[in-house]
DNA sequence: ACTTTGACTATAA
DNA sequence: GTTATAGCCAAAG
């Protein structure tokens, strides 16, 4: 009998966020402010990023080191454990990092709102 | 119920 | 080109 829903934050905007997440292609990378304009809550790029603090407890796993803010910066590295273990996760996908900033970002950038409705 | 926060972004200087 | 500021909105404390 379901009546019992915990409806977890995750269940719905974070679910979302996570959902997108793993659309992204391997060895591409979009930003937190294109993915809260994919799910038409423009606005909520900072809730993307919040999301993804418990992307580490969801399943399946949410390739959260595709995310980085709209200049390509690594600005989530430091929640991988350790402060390389992002570029690390870019690089092993042929994503090219230097400098925290991923290189060619125009290249590799995967805009979900644009890639979904093609 | 209110205040603070945050892996952001757009704009201004 | 950079740095500073304001706006943003939902979750956590």
């Amino acid at each position: 009998m379901p009546t019992k829903h915990k409806h977890m934050a995750q269940d719905s905007f974070f679910e979302a966020v996570y959902e997108i997440c793993r659309l992204i292609p391997r060895g591409r990378v979009t930003s937190y402010g294109a993915i809260a304009r994919c799910l038409g809550t423009t606005g909520t790029a900072r809730m993307v990023g919040w999301a993804m603090n418990n992307a580490h407890t969801v399943s399946p796993a949410v390739p959260a080191h595709r995310v980085v803010n709209r200049n390509g910066l690594l600005s989530g590295k430091h929640h991988f454990g350790t402060p390389t273990r992002m570029q690390e996760l870019l690089e092993a996908e042929g994503i090219k990092v230097e400098n925290d900033t991923v290189c060619d970002f125009k290249q590799v950038f995967w805009d979900p709102a644009k890639e979904l409705s093609l």
